[in-house]
DNA sequence: GCATCGCCTTGACCTGGATCAACCAACGTC
DNA sequence: GACGTTGGTTGATCCAGGTCAAGGCGATGC
């Protein structure tokens, strides 16, 4: 009987099973056993896009993790100004641990899919697996350093180079081991809006930099949403990275 | 003679008696036993303004604990632009955990005391004590959400309100309890050339928004560095937070 | 077919903050 | 007590990027 039990229990959810989150994401922290408990109070959805996930003016009682698709992190001032303070790909985490509220809004920029699950279980599975914590640990270290990074972005750079370094942002996170000389092509994860949003523009200079890009050459634009990049290399140059 | 041993390890090394890092800082985190481990390696000393604490462009071996004056985090472009994209006070930790290098510079903006010791050293201790792991996760976490406000700041801000921001920041981290209405003073821990960099600004803008709050009757400024806030209330209308 | 809507681009113009330059005050230091 | 030097202020001018306005274009609906 106990045996059973066990053979029951190191069965991974059908939940999980095909998973990104459970290879490269939190949850890879969690032994079969944790997973299925944890998977009791999961719920998997798929959003469209604008939809919040979760709101700067409620309490924050689940957390999420992102399986396909990009969250954006948006704030928000009282006269309606907003920034994008990160954006969220699979398999990121969403939430903030050890705190009930944040100022933060979490929206999906495209179609997302997301695995949701109530604070409390995933707080009281923390205790049990410092395996888990240390993850946590160690994406919050990640994004820390990803928002210094824009930060300098956003004090320093100028709309040309903010506009390049968006690019290579996206063109990079497609595909790091990229040929820095050789094409790649993807789509843009946010409109023209969100794209200002995120650098610190507005919508009409985003278009007036991506077109001063396609007239130099170093991409092409389809249907607003497919770009292609002629060299990784020269991006760089113009992001001054 | 095992009796005498634990009297005397129990005991709180001298250098650690009066240290502000034991209490609210990380080194909370350690046993006594663990605190006389530590600050075997451990020095502690005294910077200039200006001394560089950690560079960009060698790999670290070292962390710290900052117990008084302010370091800033530096971020420099290729042509010398440079971000100022945080400000440690005491007790915080300096420190890059779980990574050889960091793209950041740590440097003393004031006058400052720190107490530092080897990566190695305290790396090893995570794995003994659970909650220095988490505090220093506490910390990260902080930290984010405070690049993720300056975020906005730097992305959204007029030069009016970034220095409004700035003049709350310092004002609200001298007392956060201040009544709302009253009068507060303080040292400016920065030159003009670091809050612009710490503001996305030019020196000369600085100082004429400074002069502007100084004329509209919502601070007096006496040497340069020290300010008083006429209400800071008022202060956090114009910083639109 | 052709209205309407959402998203994007382009042009004309304006302005907030950068740049350039002069000057001021405090502080060595020879 | 003249003389740099460092850190800050103020004024005049300029320009990158914002604002305002018009129009393009594909998708959706009637």
């Amino acid at each position: 009987m106990a045996v059973r039990q066990d053979i029951h229990n190191s069965e991974i959810p059908a939940l999980c099973r095909s998973c990104e989150a459970r290879h490269r994401g939190v949850c890879g922290a969690l032994t079969p056993e944790q997973l299925v408990e944890l998977s009791r109070h999961t719920t998997k959805r798929k959003v469209e896009p604008g939809t919040v996930l979760v709101s700067d003016s409620d309490t924050i009682d689940s957390y999420a993790n992102v399986l396909a698709g990009v969250v954006k992190l948006v704030k928000t001032l009282p006269d309606g100004r907003q920034q994008i303070v990160g954006l969220q790909f699979a398999p990121d985490f969403i939430g903030r641990p050890f705190k009930r509220e944040s100022s933060i809004t979490a929206e999906a920029a495209t179609a997302v899919r997301v695995c949701a699950f109530p604070k409390t279980s995933l707080d009281r599975m923390i205790d049990q697996a410092p395996e888990l914590g240390h993850r946590l640990h160690l994406q919050a270290l990640d994004e820390l350093d990803e928002a210094r990074d824009w930060m300098l972005t956003l004090g320093r750079k100028t709309a040309a180079e903010r506009v390049a370094s968006f690019l290579h942002l996206i063109a990079r996170h497609g595909d790091p081991e990229a040929e820095s000389e050789g094409e790649i092509s993807f789509d843009l994860p946010l409109t023209r809006a969100d794209i200002a949003d995120f650098l610190g523009l507005t919508i009409e200079t985003v278009s007036r930099q991506l077109t001063k890009l396609r007239k130099d050459g170093l991409i092409a634009v389809e249907n607003n949403r497919h770009v292609t990049v002629f060299g990784i290399d020269r991006l760089e140059r113009r992001a001054n990275i």
